[in-house]
DNA sequence: TCTGATTCTGCATCCGGATGCACATTTCTG
DNA sequence: CAGAAATGTGCATCCGGATGCAGAATCAGA
């Protein structure tokens, strides 16, 4: 009756000083950068520790340095396929600055606050908030404070280090864009309205358009950044005859060049994205977008939290890059 | 000058004990279940704790207690939306044990050995590896050894358990379904050569094929569960002049539909995926395939990482369902 | 009412490393 | 070469809870 394999416990830092033969605090030193030890004890140390297979237990280290090199991820839409990658990203640029991250799946249904407790039980260094509308900016206060935080894809917290792709450059290169390509009536389809980065998205093309002396035909919202709603807001604004429609993320206006595709009046109407997902390079999409600069992002991120020092609360706008794909052909002016 | 923000330090149980006059111990049983406290004293410190805000340091009861409750989830290729998908229900079902999700992305070109290391130091009680042919063998070992572990559409490790959808079921219902709708000329495109699911797949797929006297044009892989690997692939299928195509994965299949599109030979060209990731159910595509159980799978796998004793290293093997789309439509019987 | 069984409670100690401090060594400096 | 300065090492203690053990308190039975 053999059940080694739950009994093999790892070996400890006394007892792979006992064994070479000088003390516990020496082991600990060794494994400490920075640590007043002498040069060859340390690396005599740490040779005998591979021997033996030491590794110190990373709980008891978090215990007394109260740093547990735990970043916590927050995260409500894994639906929309432009977070998937984004996490992807992050969790490698913090993986190569040797921290980790626990990922925290904040579902509509169940009671927030206590999902959230753990975050805190946990002793996170760092929280990352991605998006989620879900979070009230009272939530959000209760589990960054006391703690560096970083918000992704998510705006207008004053004491909150923000990192976003420059979405009012990127809607104005949009707006451009359309413009070059002789489209003047513009529709346009909001994700959530509850959304700040939508909202900023929507202002700096609005305003873009007033300076080209462009139309907009009108905003409609299905309250949520899906296909489906991308699909239904597009068939909305087709009673406008737009030229074109301008799609406040990929997802959305994915739905909406299928939808376009069912309806006559949808032929020739340009479409233009944001945030450039993987689908939108697809041929039968080749939807013409602004690319986020997703490892920027995450670099940006592991950079703040990594820093020394509190988070600066500003907002981190980092430039992405149009993509110009088939989906905003320009126009083929016929009778107007 | 307040630097109050990094200063705030939680309470210890120590502090609440000696302000409502009882033992640290006591406080440490009230918040331990089962522990041996009267029912009326648990209740005053559960209270008095949630007056002053206390609530016991997970870090130092990790120490103790040697259970994290985390669980390390092993992934590399987050870019075949399955995987999202699998991984939010996965998190969330493991959330509502208690239990948390260390997320350990595994890259192709970094020293993954490196990287493994993490999951022992973190101490993490169970590890769900997820996919990944990017581990081989022995890594896994070193990975799950002395730990509860679940393999999730991965299988061929006798000592490690494995949760998967019924991969021979589904592939036998989408050859009857082909076979119902007419198609008997039928290719197959594999994702990886080395993904045993695949070759599972696969081997139910051709079998099928025999018993109905169906015949296989040809397989093809182009190595990646992608869907540009998916489009490469079904254009080489196309010389054999396939009535259907059976698509190991979805993502594979989306690619396929595109490019048998841009071709005149690929019309009416039956196919067919497995997973049923969401865009298969997009009207563009329309795809028919065999839905994997997605929550089953994320229950199953939690219930088997929670239960006591070692986990059974044996197949868990969750039925499916068929869904069943145009892309399979019955074949059209020109002059053949 | 007294004894034995039960249920609680607190004390002391441990989990595995980190670290301030004092002392031992070595290295300089004059 | 003495004495000061720099460097390295071990001891003891701490981080914040968990838990075995012994004694206190409550309860039951006779």
């Amino acid at each position: 009756m053999d059940h080694s394999k739950s009994t093999k416990k790892p070996m400890t830092s006394r007892e792979l000083a006992a064994l070479i033969g000088v003390s516990q605090s020496a082991v600990s030193r060794a494994f400490t950068p920075g640590s007043s030890i002498a040069r060859d004890l340390r690396e005599r140390i740490l040779m005998q520790a591979r021997e033996y297979g030491y590794q110190p237990n990373a709980i008891a280290s978090m215990l007394t340095k109260r740093r547990t090199n735990i970043v916590g991820i927050v995260v409500s839409d894994m639906r929309n396929p432009f977070y998937p990658a984004l996490i992807e990203k992050l969790t490698q640029a913090l993986q190569r600055a040797g921290l980790q991250s626990l990922l925290f799946n904040v579902t509509p249904g169940a009671e927030i606050e206590k999902q959230l407790v753990a975050i805190h039980t946990y002793n996170v260094d760092a929280v990352v908030v991605i998006a989620s509308t879900m979070l009230n900016s009272r939530m959000l206060t209760r589990i960054t404070e006391g703690r560096k935080a970083v918000l992704l894809n998510r705006i207008g917290h004053e004491d909150i280090a923000s990192v976003c792709c420059d979405n009012a450059l990127g809607a104005r290169l949009l707006v451009d864009h359309l413009y070059e390509a002789g489209h003047r009536r513009i529709g346009h389809v909001a994700g959530m309205t509850s959304s700040g980065i939508g909202m900023l998205r929507y202002s700096a093309f609005t305003s873009r358009l007033a300076e080209l002396g462009m139309r907009l035909t009108r905003t409609v919202s299905h309250e949520a950044f899906s296909y489906e709603a991308g699909w239904d807001s597009a068939l909305d604004l087709l009673a406008d005859e737009p030229d074109a429609i301008f799609f406040t993320s990929d997802i959305l206006a994915l739905g909406g060049i299928d939808a376009l595709r069912t309806d006559p009046r949808g032929a020739g109407v340009g479409v233009v994205g944001f945030d450039d997902i993987p689908m939108a390079a697809w041929p039968n999409y080749s939807l013409t977008t602004y690319r986020q600069p997703v490892s920027a992002i995450a670099e940006t991120t592991t950079r703040l939290l990594t820093e020394d020092g509190p988070t600066t609360p500003k907002l981190y706008s980092l430039p992405g890059e149009l993509v110009i794909r088939a989906s905003s052909a320009p126009r083929i002016t016929g009778a107007e």
